[in-house]
DNA sequence: TGCCCGCTAATTTTT
DNA sequence: TTAGCGGGCA
């Protein structure tokens, strides 16, 4: 086979990457500069021109959208579908292997995965169980607790807590919750990485069969991958295999959940004849850009060190608006949006405003509304997460896992069928007392005719229901079993009851869920399906909000940019306190992490950036006033053109932003000014808070003490300058 | 059993 | 400010 396709349209460094001889390579790949299309070369490289089997290749990604384009791009580029070869995330090929070795793993045949919400739920229950005040010790905080512990690889007896009784406490609430999901046969995702881990460590036969199969190991992003997964993939290295690690230290913003970016620093020494690469030439953004990015990270210390240029021109240089407050920043981010939307050459989804946290992004929302124009939130409830579909999902669990507590929970009151809190407080003691599951507690203490009738009865109707739907549905399709049990556990009849727009969306989703299940075509044929499609709904919980194909304006956090890119960026709240939020700006190494999210943000920008900051901003309800993010003034000044208001005076950015001359926005046709105080006979005195239009249609935005923010045609409104 | 009120806390999030 | 949660009441 000609594999001169495989090297075409490389770049020199892309190409020393993709056609090296199979050694342990880590590839430092800077952001825009084609880091997939290398790894999806490299592989097709492996099979084509090295001859390695499919089935002898592993690569691992953070993502399943990163994975899914992994392996998408790679049968494109060879032309047909590519069998054996293992690509997922860590979670999805550590659920593979215990599914393949739930012997060895010492877990259930039908061992259930648990989502982080499923988590939380069990985990308040252990603490209630343990009769410690959870006023105080939160099941957040617990839930915390322990999955920060598995990240590190730590089973509650490897822990040393000393006198400390917050730690003891911890440990105590683990060690319960870790009783409390074997009994159950559930997995939570610290729990797949930590079992896979465990189960390839202690078991050498199968540890040769897979260092053995898998000769060669890719793992995308590896400045996320924390200790866990850095020990796992330790282990799998041999003599014989080989491992590539693809990542960007300066883009590791993760820390705060376990990432550990020394593993990138670490992977040299602890593989042998690791030869390190670097990606630098950039194919997204301008020069200004890169330029301004380079600038910033440089002030970081424990940098691999890395400098992205670019063929592309210089491009505009960024815009840096001053808003007075967060209104005024959303409305001129939305007015500049208006205005290259007016212009007609760009689409709206060409446009990201990103924020860094989340609660930033309702008075964008509010703003983009009153200019009718279209967007999309990323993040928030995904599909296979909202309740109902949860609802339904814990029956099939309970069909093929009796003891699943977590499911158990869930639904043996819902619909309500007379199963209150006292009856399952009686089968939570005897499950704890025994160590039997709730459904084994159910069914020993109705032969034991433990409750009043009226109680026994709703509980052997509950037991029933169960065991039919399991008996009925056993020769159904996925599709035909999801709807039978929807039907006929109630929940449709559940649902109809709500006759609200809410209790329709319900409906509606459920519907979704049966055709969402037709569809299903498992990734992994040796699981019975319907397990299957359970660990595809708790792995990939789905799209956020589809309509994948619709222009919106795309909004998110500055978290969930990382691996996008836009033609035109909106970085909004570089304030202090906000951006490096308050959180991190005391410790040098959250500071230095925070500096990476803003690279990140910058580096998304492929044409024009723009970065905005209010002078004033309402925080938890209370008006505050920030000094501009200090990663405005490391943005070298010759990148940046202030725009400002005429009307206000102004300390510049920086000394040496001086030396721009300031593009100023004409306020007015009518005389006000952004700021400026006012009086309006019935509203008294307010401030302007922005403006629109010219001449006998422009209107202003105010903000009055006692009525809230009004727009006004400033023609008609009388406002008198207070 | 479900609704309402008051208290509290308040980055970032994939699996 | 607001969202989420727990307790109390009808």
């Amino acid at each position: 086979m000609d594999v001169s396709n495989i090297l075409n349209e490389l770049n020199s460094a892309q190409r020393e990457v993709v056609a090296a001889a199979p050694n342990n390579m880590l590839v430092l790949a800077g952001a825009g500069s084609g880091k997939t299309r290398v790894l999806v070369h490299r592989i097709a490289w492996l099979l084509e021109a090295e001859h390695y089997s499919p089935y002898s290749i592993m690569a691992v990604t953070f993502t399943n959208k990163a994975a899914a384009e992994m392996r998408g791009r790679l049968e494109q580029l060879l032309g047909h579908a590519v069998q054996g070869m293992w690509v997922g995330t860590f979670h999805g090929l550590a659920h593979r292997l215990l599914r393949a070795h739930w012997q060895d793993a010492g877990l259930p045949e039908h061992f259930q995965i648990l989502d982080s919400e499923d988590q939380q739920r069990l985990i308040r229950r252990v603490i209630k169980s343990l009769n410690i005040d959870d006023s105080q010790w939160s099941p957040k905080q617990a839930q915390w607790y322990i999955n920060g512990k598995k990240d590190e690889g730590l089973r509650p007896d490897q822990i040393k807590t000393g006198e400390d009784p917050y730690a003891r406490n911890m440990v105590r609430i683990y060690q319960a919750y870790e009783e409390a999901c074997q009994l159950a046969g559930l997995v939570d995702f610290a729990e797949l990485l930590l079992r896979a881990y465990e189960l390839c460590r202690d078991n050498a036969e199968l540890l040769a069969h897979y260092q053995q199969r898998f000769r060669y190991l890719l793992v995308d992003e590896f400045q996320d991958t924390n200790a866990i997964q850095y020990a796992w993939l330790c282990l799998l290295m041999h003599d014989h295999n080989h491992l590539m690690a693809v990542g960007d230290d300066d883009q590791s913003i993760y820390g705060w959940r376990g990432a550990k970016i020394e593993n990138i620093h670490r992977l040299s020494h602890d593989l042998p004849n690791t030869k390190v690469y670097r990606l630098e030439q950039n194919y997204r953004s301008t020069g200004t850009i890169l330029k301004a990015a380079n600038a910033l990270i440089q002030h970081n210390g424990e940098r691999l060190g890395k400098d992205l240029w670019t063929e592309h021109g210089d491009g505009e240089p960024i815009a840096v608006y001053a808003a007075f407050n967060e209104i005024d920043e959303a409305r001129f981010v939305v007015q500049q949006i208006k205005h290259f939307l007016e212009k007609g050459d760009r689409q709206r989804s060409d446009f990201a405003i990103v924020y860094r946290s989340n609660a930033q992004s309702r008075v964008l929302e509010e703003a983009l509304m009153q200019m009718s124009i279209p967007y999309r939130v990323y993040g928030g409830l995904r599909f296979f997460e909202r309740a109902e579909i949860k609802d339904s999902l814990a029956y099939l669990r309970l069909l093929v896992n009796r003891d699943d507590d977590a499911a158990f929970e869930r639904i043996v009151n819902v619909p309500t069928r007379g199963i209150g809190q006292q009856t399952l407080n009686k089968l939570r003691a005897y499950n704890r007392e025994h160590g039997v599951s709730l459904w084994r507690a159910c069914c020993e203490m109705i032969a034991a005719q433990t409750f009043a009738a009226r109680t026994q009865n709703a509980l052997v109707a509950f037991l029933k229901l169960i065991d039919e739907l399991t008996e009925n549905s056993r020769a159904l399709s996925l599709a035909e079993q999801m709807e039978y049990v929807i039907t006929g556990s109630g929940l449709q009849a559940h649902f109809e009851r709500d006759k609200s727009e809410k209790g329709r969306g319900r409906l509606e989703n459920l519907e979704e869920l049966v055709s969402a299940a037709r569809q299903f075509t498992p990734e992994d044929q040796e699981l019975p399906i319907l397990a299957a499609f359970l660990a595809h709904a708790v792995l990939e919980s789905g799209e956020g909000q589809a309509e994948e194909f619709t222009d919106y304006v795309q909004m998110m956090t500055l978290h969930a940019a990382k691996g996008l890119e836009f033609p035109i960026v909106f970085i909004c709240g570089l304030e202090e306190k906000l951006f490096p939020h308050e959180m991190s700006r005391q410790d040098p190494v959250k500071l230095e992490e925070e500096r990476r999210l803003c690279y990140v943000g910058i580096t998304r920008a492929m044409e024009k950036l723009y970065c905005c900051y209010a002078e004033r901003r309402s925080l938890h309800g209370r008006d505050e006033y920030h000094r501009p993010s200090r990663f405005l003034t490391e943005l070298p000044a010759e990148c940046i053109n202030e725009i400002r208001m005429r009307s206000q005076v102004r300390r510049p950015l920086s000394a040496r932003a001086t030396s721009v001359k300031p593009q100023t926005i004409s306020t007015d046709s009518h005389g006000l000014a952004i700021g400026q105080r006012v009086k309006h006979k019935s509203f008294g005195e307010g401030v302007v808070l922005s403006s629109e239009g010219q001449g006998a249609h422009a209107r202003v935005q105010v903000h009055f003490a006692e009525h809230g923010s009004k727009w006004l045609v400033a023609a008609y409104a009388n406002l008198e300058t207070a």
